[in-house]
RNA sequence: GGGCGUGUAGCUCAGUUGGCUAGAGCGCAUCGCUUACACCGAUGAUGUCACAGGUUCGAGUCCUGUCACGCCCA
């Protein structure tokens, strides 16, 4: 036989080569083409910070899953591939490696120098990332490869940023943003993650200028010389400017618009009202009236609320910090002369802040320290909390009007295509604009435009839940912060000068210019479209470049066209654009998800696809999330290593489900070359199937000599035939739904099934039988099977089915329906589609008694301790209809359920005196000559005890009139016929019984 | 604090608009090296569907509350 397959599959023998194979035949290549209808998925381009986790594997296999899905469909697929520099993450790593293994610092490097260090490390961990995307056996175009930093991203990037700044939508502001003190850098509000931290509340008296009454008594002298506030951060003290107190309050009447002196510095600063104050109350749940003392501190420099107050009452800024945050007097801070405030400078905030507590209590000012549990937010790279700094930043106006998109409610319709009339309901107009009702969203601002999909269902999340997050974090954005003090990442395309050179834009299209008034005199800042010459003069004329790069996300934002070359008007783009799935997790949501429908909307008026599928996250055994620390994680390429990387795709799917987030417990075990790695025993799922898959293809090979064409046969005479045509006609349906919504658990379990139960389980095994008697056409009924079962697992498990496939086409060329020659590779055959006649719901029905009827024999040569091979004779009592049924698949029954002689009879028969009976529906079956009656009587019984229970069952509910009134006929009658059904069963039951003389 | 999700067999999880005796895989028990597969086959055992109320002829499924766990946001 020549096309002998080895007895278990083996991975690595087939992975590698296959692979090779599909890159050469050029399966994976899309081109432009109005002949087929397009499909494209964009991948979330991994980080190059590092190599690919189990989240990936999951993420990545279901869009190989979609892609040749579509594939097999004959559309024309594009899986875009490529990577992200994921700036401050990548920056963060090489700055520690190279600190590590060299002992320097960034700053010890010229910037050019640094990012070459950079580049190089993302060049290796590139190829690495690429690497292990094929080994799972990616179908992506790998031609196209991107990276957000080339050439092609760039330019999106800057001409993205131009139109952006020439919209008047980019702006540079002077503001309190997120600071990572570690990485001196601004952070977006998504990038600060919050944990709980055991701090403390201090409370620091700061004395009056003059002493005064409170004219309320809680003791009996109401003079007070001090006031109380509570802090978590004493060390901002420095830059207190006010004491804010509730205008409510009983003592604010005669407290407000006196003066405290703060101590250390000796600022004389005034008490104000402010209903931002909680009044203090030790009984409260609410955490700030229970620690609070009616008195806050106002450091607009370094809170988010006490900047907010210090506008509202127009106090100083007086900025304590450096950048690293310790305490410094270059940054604003000028009253510094005293001693204390002079010891402090330099200092840590940390280590401030305990000396600052320390000098309190050593001048008898701390009343105080009360522990207190709260979320302090630290930064997603550095892991140090965030302290809230002023800094000048480039920010994105979310919430601001479009002005060349039209905002009236009247020009609605014609400004956002497909918006159907019922969709208005969610504007409402003020003050000439358009919101999306109940928010601050303009319709036309760029929040609005990647809310307007998801309302006119131009945007869809499965699971559809996720809508919820991405809607409430859109509609309570804040502008977005865009600028970031790195080295690795698109440099900000604005130059700058003292002075208003706003002329220079003026008759230039390549030159948009914002003059801003700072301390000095007004600056002029040129945004400067992508053209060397032009950025040279400028320099040339004292114009410097903004030192920053942009926040990675505004490329990531662009990805789903950058990619396709935008700005460019590509065929690709024209093509490709927009796109139809974006899978990804739920954390992305808000940080990715959400820019890139805003920037495809606003650059192409599109968003960049219709369905955005959420996956779930892999924890480990313990619901942890896997981690480098925790050393829980899985690479994907051992996995691979140890189980294939279809056993691999086979169990994530699986686990793919609608709800849940899925648990792997992590062990570790031994890869064939003898290292050690993690994995987990939930792969075994994958490579078993795998395995039977091989088996079955093994099989189906080894008995293919001799098919008859499919026009020989005929496949509709034997039940069996019908029946498993039946079952494959049923897997087609529901798999091919199961891919189109998302359903991959679903997808997995039919295979599964449908290939272990019905086909190996029942048909091949019935097969066997009939072969052996003479029969050929069960073969070529078997190769239409594993036909049509390796395109249906092909998206899935690619590399076996490909190389099944190959030998099927060496063996049976022509097999099928059509008597067709098959396609020569099956990444570019065609998906089956489901006959619908071929559901043979009769065919299944009378299949499945049959099945009940050898489980029942097999269960009772169980229970008697029948030797497996001994063939008994058995007698059948049964209706004439099934007798018919019966006496066409004897054979069946003989062979499956080990029969000798099998008699049929429409009356009824006495069963010899020790026979076994079991009972399926109108069926009696009499297995001679084996009875232990003991055993016989036990079975009985308990097969007895089961129908009586189903029996009371029923019976309670159809003597209930309220069931019979209420519960629709067809539930009623269906009641009625399973109580016959019982009812006939349990009297065999009993005429069995009693034949033993019970 | 707000939002979302989860609690079903020893473990990991399904269970579609309420309607058969609640399922699968692994594990477990008994038997079997039957000419595709021991990464296999046959048979079997195993559930207070977290808890408490409610709606309904009928609740794992819908509603309310409680407890536990997870995630996101502030």
């Amino acid at each position: 036989m020549t096309a002998e397959l080895a007895k278990t599959y083996d991975p690595k023998s087939v992975e590698r080569e296959i692979y090779d194979l599909w890159i050469a035949s050029g399966a994976f290549n899309a081109e432009p083409d109005s002949d087929r209808p397009p499909y494209c998925i964009v991948i979330p381009p991994p980080n190059v910070t590092a190599a690919l986790h189990a989240g990936h594997a999951l993420n990545n296999t279901l869009q190989d899953i979609l892609v040749r899905f579509k594939r097999m469909q004959q559309y024309n697929a594009l899986w875009m591939p490529g990577s992200d520099h994921a700036g401050i993450a990548t920056q963060t790593v090489v700055e520690k490696q190279i600190l590590a293994e060299e002992g320097k610092k960034r700053t010890d490097f010229q910037r050019d120098e640094f990012i070459g260090r950079v580049r190089a490390w993302k060049d290796r961990y590139e190829a690495r990332i690429i690497d292990q995307l094929k080994r799972m056996g990616c179908s992506c175009d790998w031609r196209r490869t991107r990276f957000t930093m080339d050439d092609i991203c760039a330019r999106a990037v800057r001409e993205a940023f131009f139109r952006l700044f020439s919209d008047g939508l980019i702006y540079r502001g002077k503001r309190l943003v997120n600071w990572d003190p570690a990485t001196q850098t601004v952070l977006a509000d998504d990038e600060v993650e919050y944990e709980q931290v055991h701090g403390n509340f201090w409370y620091l008296r700061y004395p009056l200028v003059e002493p005064c009454s409170t004219g309320v008594s809680p003791v009996a002298d109401t003079t007070i010389t001090y006031v109380t506030v509570a802090t978590t951060r004493p060390e901002t003290m420095l830059g207190d400017t006010a004491i804010a107190m509730n205008p409510a309050d009983p003592r604010a009447k005669a407290l407000v618009g006196k003066k405290v002196r703060l101590p250390i510095v000796g600022r004389i600063i005034p008490i104000i009202a402010d209903e931002h104050v909680v009044l203090p109350d030790p009984d409260s749940e609410d955490e700030k009236a229970k620690f609070g003392t009616g008195f806050l501190k106002v450091t607009p420099a370094h809170d988010f609320d006490d900047e907010a107050i210090g506008r509202r009452h127009d106090l100083p800024i007086i900025n304590v910090l450096a950048p690293d945050g310790s305490i410094s007097d270059r940054h604003g801070w000028d009253d510094c002369d005293t001693p204390e405030a002079q010891n402090l400078i330099g200092m840590d905030r940390f280590e401030a802040r305990k000396a600052i507590v320390e000098w309190f209590r050593t001048e008898d000012l701390l009343e105080d320290v009360r522990e207190y549990v709260h979320p302090v937010g630290h930064s997603y790279r550095s892991h140090v909390p965030i302290e809230p700094y002023r800094t000048d930043q480039w920010y994105i106006a979310v919430k601001k009007p479009i002005s060349n998109l039209k905002s009236q409610i009247s020009n609605l319709k014609s400004q956002i295509s497909d918006w159907p009339a019922e969709h208005l309901e969610h504007v409402e107009e003020k003050n000439d604009i358009a919101y999306l009702k109940d928010t601050d969203v303009p319709v036309n601002s760029l929040a609005g435009l990647a809310l307007t999909p998801l309302l006119d269902g131009r945007l869809k999340f499965t699971p559809d839940r996720y809508a919820n997050t991405y809607k409430t974090w859109l509609e309570n954005l804040r502008d977005w912060p865009i600028s970031r003090q790195l080295w690795w990442g698109h440099r900000i395309p604005v130059w700058s000068k003292p002075g208003d050179h706003s002329e220079l834009a003026e008759n230039n299209d390549a030159i948009r210019s914002q003059v801003i008034e700072g301390e000095e005199g007004p600056v002029t800042y040129l945004c400067v479209a992508a053209n060397e010459e032009l950025e040279g003069s400028l320099e040339a004329k004292g114009f410097t470049r903004d030192p920053d790069v942009l926040d990675t996300w505004f490329s990531s934002a662009l990805w789903p066209f950058s990619t396709l070359k935008w700005p460019a008007e590509s065929e690709d783009l024209k093509t490709f654009y927009p796109g139809d799935v974006l899978s990804t997790a739920r954390e992305i949501i808000t940080l990715w998800v959400s820019r890139m429908v805003m920037m495809g909307q606003y650059c192409l008026g599109k968003p960049p696809f219709h369905d955005v599928f959420i996956h779930a996250m892999i924890q480990d055994g313990q619901g942890r999330k896997m981690s480098k620390s925790l050393g829980n994680g899985i690479d994907p390429l051992d996995i691979i290593d140890s189980h294939g990387a279809d056993a691999m795709r086979f169990t994530l799917a699986s686990m793919t489900t609608q709800t849940q987030d899925v648990r792997m417990p992590v062990e570790e075990m031994t890869l064939p070359d003898g290292r050690k790695a993690n994995s987990s025993p939930k792969f075994d799922i994958g490579r078993n199937f795998c395995n039977k898959l091989w088996n079955t293809g093994r099989f189906i090979l080894m008995n293919l000599r001799g098919a008859p064409p499919w026009s020989d046969i005929r496949p509709s005479e034997r039940l069996a035939d019908r029946w498993i045509l039946s079952r494959l006609n049923a897997t087609i349906r529901d798999v091919t739904s199961a891919l189109e919504t998302f359903r991959f658990n679903e997808l997995t379990d039919r295979l599964y099934h449908f290939m272990w139960d019905d086909l190996c389980d029942w048909y091949v095994e019935i097969a066997k039988s009939r072969i052996n008697a003479g029969e050929t056409a069960p073969k070529t009924i078997l190769a239409h099977c594993l036909d049509v079962l390796l395109r249906l697992l092909h998206p899935l498990c690619p590399f076996i089915t490909e190389a099944i496939w190959a030998k099927l086409n060496e063996v049976a060329p022509v097999r099928g329906a059509g008597d067709e020659p098959a396609e020569e590779m099956l990444v570019g055959g065609q998906w089956p589609c489901a006959d619908a006649a071929g559901v043979n719901v009769k065919a299944e029905q009378q299949f499945a008694t049959l099945q009940e009827i050898v489980r029942q024999v097999r269960n009772a040569r169980m229970q008697h301790g029948v030797k497996p091979g001994k063939k008994i004779d058995a007698i059948v009592e049964t209706s004439e209809q099934s007798a018919e049924l019966l006496a066409a698949n004897v054979d069946l029954l003989r062979s499956a359920a080990h029969l000798a002689d099998v008699k049929i009879a429409t009356e009824t028969v006495s069963a010899p005196p020790g026979a076994a009976s079991v009972v399926a529906g109108d069926i009696r079956v009499c297995i001679l000559g084996i009875v232990d009656r003991q055993a016989e009587l036990a079975r009985l019984e308990k097969q007895a005890e089961t129908l009586r229970k189903g029996i009371g069952g029923i019976e309670g509910k159809l003597s209930n009139e309220n069931f019979l009134k209420k519960a629709p006929p067809d539930v009623v009658n269906k009641e009625r016929e399973r109580l016959r059904t019982l009812h006939a069963e349990l009297k065999t039951v009993e005429k069995s019984l009693d034949a033993l003389g019970s």
